[in-house]
Formats: C-alpha cells, sequence, structure tokens
DNA sequence: GTAAATAATTATAACGTTATAAATAACACT
DNA sequence: AGTGTTATTTATAACGTTATAATTATTTAC
C-alpha cells in the first residue's frame, strides 16, 4: 500500500515462524542448497538469482542459525575476551572490551566475554573453548614469561592475542604496553625531582609486565644511584587498604621514602591516602607517579603526575591483529608495542 | 597399569578425536540413543547400563556439544547479560558479573557477556538475542519506567531479570537499590549537618532510578525547607570534567551550595576536586554525600561519607531470581529490593 | 508353558546448515 | 541434429544431539 516498507522484520511474535534456508528456498520454488549458495554469492550461482534470493532473504529478515553453521562448519564467529572480574578493572577490563568491539564493527564476529574466576585456573576457561570449540578465536591478559595458555593454543594452533609477551621462543600475536619505560621514566622524574629514596609496588611478579617494570625501575635506579626500595609482600593487586597501610607505616619510620612508584590506579590511590593520612605533603615531602587508565585520576587532589596507558587503542589493536591471524597472517609480525605517555608538565602548566 | 587413573581427559592435540555420543556407543557396543539417554539418567535405561556409560563418557571427558544440542532442543543453557561499557562503571559490571557467575556456579548455565554500545539503541541486543534464541535468559540495567526492552521480553514471553523498576502494570523480575531512600537519608544528613543549600547530581532522569533518587532527595527537601539545586544540564554520567567545573563555578559564585549529594563514583570524586580547587574546605565550607559501589571512595582524602550498594549481591540475587523464573515460577514474587546500607559515623569515630 | 505385561534397548527422524557430487539446462560448433 | 562444453541448479549426506516410535528382552501371571 504505501509507497515503501522498510526493513519489513517480521514481527517477533511467535506466530511468524523465524525464517530459514528451507523456508526461503520453499516459497521461491528454488533447491535449498541454490538459496544457500546465493546468499554466500557462489558464482556458480547465476547472478540474476544470487540477487532475487538475497532480496527475499532480507524482506524476512533471514539469520542464519549459529548452531548449525557452527555444527556444520566448527566455525563460531565468536571471539573470547578472557576477563578476571578482580583484575585491577578500573575500566581495564571495560576499555579493552570498547577497543575490541570497535575493532569488530562490521565483522561477522561476536565478541563474548567470559568471566574468569580467582579461584579457578587461568587455563581452565582456554580449556574449555579449546574442548567445545566455542569460539575461534581467543583474547586474555595477564601473561605470564613461560604462559601455559600461550603454550596450549600454541600446540593446538588455536587462534589467539594476548595482552602482554611471553619469553617463549615462538612467535605469537601480542599487544603490550612498555612497562620498562614506564617503569624507567617514572624513576627518572623522581630523581630529576631531587627524590633520593623511592618505592616501586610492583604488580604480580609472575607476570611478565611486572617484570619489565621492575627491569625499567631498576635501570633508572642504576644509573642514578639513589635508594630504593620494592616491597614483596605487598603488590598492586593487593588490597587498597594494605597499600594505604604499607604507605602510612613507611612514612612515620625513620629514613622514608620519599617517592612512590605506583602501576595501578587504585594502589595510586591507596598511596595517596596512607601518606595523607600521615600527613606528608604530596610535592614536598613526597611524590607519587602512578599509572592511568581511565580519567580517573585526573579528578584527583592533589593533583598526580602519571603516565598514561591507552587501553581502548590497545583493545583495538588486539582486534586487528587476531583477526590478521584468523586470516592466516604470518605471526611473527602480528605484534604491538605500545609506547608510554607521560602526563608530567601539563601539571606545571595548570597550575 | 598404574593403580588408578584419575581424569584420564584425553590431551587435547588433534589426534585424540573429540568423545561424541557416536564415538562412546560405538566403543562400549550400545546403541548412540542408549548413550544419551544414559547421560540423562533415563530410569527407562537400567541402572547398571547408567553407572557404566557415565563412568565411560568421564572416563574419556565427553562434554555434549553445545551447538548441537542447541540445534535440537532450542536451548542454550546461556544467560545473556548487556552490558554498557561506558556506563558508570567502575566496577558497577564486574561486581554485578561476579555475583551472577557465583550464583551459576555449578548450574549448566553460562554467563555470557553481550557489550552495549552508546550509539545503538538499547532494544538491539535483546531483539537479536529474541530473534536468534542465543541465549535462555537476558539481565539487563538501565531500567525506564516504560521500558520497551522489558514490554517486548514480556510480549515474547522470554525469561529476563532487570536491574531496576519499571512502572509497567505487569509484574516481572527485578532487582533494585533503593535509591529514593538513598535520596532520602543523604539530603536528610545533610540537613543534620546544618547544610541549608544542596545540590542532587541526578542520573539520566529517563532511568527509573534516577526517579527514585530525586523523589527521595525531594521528600527531605520538602520535610526540611531548605533550598536545593538539581542541575538539568548534567548528571553522574556527564564527563568528570563537566562535573568538576560546576562545582568550580557554583562555589565562587555568591551563595555557593554547602552539601552535595551525588549518585556515582565519579561525581563524586569529580565534586570533591572541583570543590578543593576552588578551596572550599570539605566538613567546613561544604558537604558531599557519594554513592559507593566499589572500596574506592575509602582511599580518597578527605574522607567522605557514603551510602553503599552492594552490586555483588545484587547479582548474586539476580542469577537466583532469574534461575526461578526459568523454572517457571510466579513472576509476581521474583523480585527484590536492596536495602541502604550508610556509611557515616563510623568516620567519626575513626578520626 | 504360554500369553500378557513390563523393562530395556534400539531405529528413525529432525533441528538448519554447507561441502560434495550429481544432474540438468543452455549454448556453441560442426 | 548431435556432440561437447559450460553454466546453472539440485540431491545427498553429514555435523551431534534428542524426542518419538518401534523393537526386543525379561518378568509376571495363571
Amino acid at each position: 500500500m504505501t509507497a515503501e516498507r522498510k526493513t519489513s522484520k517480521a514481527p517477533i511474535n511467535g506466530i511468524t515462524k523465524k525464517p530459514t534456508l528451507r523456508s526461503i528456498s520453499e516459497s521461491m520454488g528454488l533447491a535449498l542448497t541454490t538459496v544457500s549458495r546465493a546468499l554466500k554469492n557462489d558464482p556458480a550461482i547465476a547472478q540474476a538469482t544470487r540477487d532475487r534470493v538475497q532480496e527475499a532473504a532480507q524482506a524476512v529478515g533471514y539469520m542464519p542459525d549459529r548452531a548449525a553453521q557452527k555444527l556444520r562448519t566448527g566455525k563460531t564467529n565468536v571471539i573470547s575476551l578472557i576477563l578476571n572480574p578482580h583484575e585491577e578493572i578500573l575500566g581495564f577490563g571495560s576499555s579493552l572490551i570498547s577497543g575490541l568491539t570497535q575493532s569488530l564493527r562490521g565483522t561477522d564476529y561476536h565478541l563474548n566475554v567470559t568471566p574468569q574466576f580467582h579461584d579457578t585456573p587461568a587455563i581452565e576457561p582456554i580449556n574449555y573453548i579449546l574442548r567445545n570449540k566455542t569460539a575461534d578465536a581467543i583474547v586474555f591478559s595477564r601473561t605470564k614469561p613461560f604462559d601455559e595458555r600461550v603454550r596450549l593454543l600454541l600446540e593446538n594452533d588455536f587462534p589467539f592475542i594476548c595482552h602482554g609477551r611471553t619469553e617463549l621462543s615462538t612467535p605469537h600475536p601480542y599487544v603490550d604496553y612498555d612497562n620498562f619505560d614506564f617503569g624507567y621514566q617514572a624513576a627518572r622524574r623522581l630523581v630529576e625531582k631531587g627524590r633520593r629514596n623511592i618505592v616501586l609496588f610492583p604488580a604480580d611478579s609472575s607476570l611478565t609486565f611486572s617484570q619489565h617494570l621492575q627491569h625499567g625501575f631498576m635501570t633508572a635506579i642504576q644509573e642514578s644511584g639513589i635508594a630504593f626500595r620494592i616491597p614483596d609482600d605487598i603488590s598492586i593487586y593487593s588490597p587498597a587498604d594494605e597499600i594505604r597501610n604499607y604507605c602510612y607505616n613507611a612514612a612515620t619510620n625513620k629514613n622514608p621514602p620519599d617517592g612512590y612508584v605506583c602501576g595501578g590506579e587504585v594502589s595510586t590511590l591507596a598511596s595517596l591516602a596512607g601518606l595523607t593520612d600521615a600527613e606528608q605533603e604530596i610535592g614536598k615531602d613526597v611524590d607519587i607517579i602512578g599509572k592511568q587508565t581511565s580519567p580517573l585520576l585526573d579528578q584527583i587532589r592533589p593533583k598526580i603526575e602519571t603516565i598514561y596507558e591507552d587501553l581502548a587503542t590497545a583493545g583495538q589493536m588486539m582486534g586487528t591483529l587476531l583477526q590478521q591471524r584468523l586470516r592466516g597472517e604470518d605471526m611473527s609480525k602480528l605484534n604491538h608495542l605500545q609506547e608510554t605517555t607521560l602526563i608530567f608538565d601539563t601539571i606545571k602548566q595548570n597550575k
């Protein structure tokens, strides 16, 4: 009746059945196979037929059944991001998701986030995906130097990309942040500000990035010859209260540290709280350099100098590289090291 | 050879094929159907046979193919959580996921997180799940009084639970936080502290909880007769810089507000920053009452009085109620209103 | 000891898709 | 018109599962 009826999706109401290849083929008087191939733009099917079929499919709002496709082809069109909900997550997960989704836009891939729990081994969700082939590719983080997940996936030739590097000899896709440089620049900055006894809060020392961070930090220490301390009973993943207490106690001891490098946002806040409670003045008695992955620390007073890690971009890059991997490209090139961004001087300017 | 070989999962190496009902049936000399039914503990199968089959399945590490099950039965065993990555998410998503996963432990259900984008309509992922039946049930948040997602799902009799209430007459499962009480208690507290001109940062006014929050706030205002302001060009989802500027400007005007109620963590931090920048002293010139969903605000100095919303528990409750819904229980009872937890006096005690 | 009843197992078909092989239609050329 | 090609369409089988119907084995009743 009306001039045009756009996207006449059949209403989802249970009366109209879900369109399938069969229903389309019957309504058009074609073989089911023909419809299938026409929708795939198979050149063996006449162009005219392809057009007609595609139009008809569009009109009834046909969408292929993913379970059936999976069963037949083994392909899921799903990419699984494994995320530890208790990770240092002020947006870690969200930013990564954001970037990944961005890069998956317009492709057939769906992003599927699998929660990973602290009390289950990290290998478990990977094992499950591998056994049940519930995804075509995997994304994960918290990479270790000899990460067993990487090993397992490489052995099975299963597409993946991880956030963080390994020390394995087989090349594999990854995106990492230059935590060596972070540690180095942060420590240098503290030295430059005249600090002579500084603390680094490490991450889990089993994680590669934590080692890079320490290495960068130590390099700067050695260059400058100042005193330092890396607590071994505390990390940026420790409960905030513990970090706060550490700083508080350290400040009230004799010979207190005059600088802190914090690898995470919560730990930065907690350090700040501890030092404030101990009536240390930031910028005068002590300085903090934090890592920032969200605009959160911008809202903190007193302002803190930070180094920025852009996780949304990391996520996007991971998506891009992963798709190249899925297309079978040479793995030795599918990696990227993100540079550090210092947010130092702007602070003085703003003041 | 050895006394016992526990969980002899076949190694995932491509040589050993994935076990299926067929492979088990052949190796045991039983019909495929028998194996299927034995694994389902069908009483028509002899107990002895059931035991043997289950043991064998366990031994080879059989796991049913979910795609095949979905194709045959239509059941996915998946619960989809729709999450907006740009939501006020300092852990909102993570906490909810954490709770949901907890309540899904030991069931056959998998949690699947679908990212929802700001620039796509909220109904879209729901539509997709409905059309493709990619999940058995849906969880979502940011509920509106006449939420079209709720309507659509109710119409299709599709199981779901939402965080937040609607004003629809048909009962449906939900978990909500008592934001009326939050608004009320927060405003009362400010009055009690002698504040006489207070500001509420609302959430998106289209969301039900925002209306509850405002209603509670206004009730306290009317009871006490003090001056107030609810900005209409700014919300807790506004960029932190905007909130900070608002507070900064407000503080430097004549007749500045002496109290703030913030419905979110970022907005609390931003308010604090703006007021600090304007050299207002918290607790003396002005007070802030924030909502807290993570331990984050505990690390902020000066300390801020907050009201706590436990999202992990909310998630757990949602999982439980949703499973009751899936079992077909009466929807009019499947809801829960979380009480507010004031974190007020402890602060004085600590001081 | 046989018929009827019950217990236990099995055969068949179907969910929606696609890869492979087979069939048919259309066309060109002698 | 008949043969060989090529273009186009179709039939068949399979992925792994489960609901239904059918079959076979075992027990009970008299």
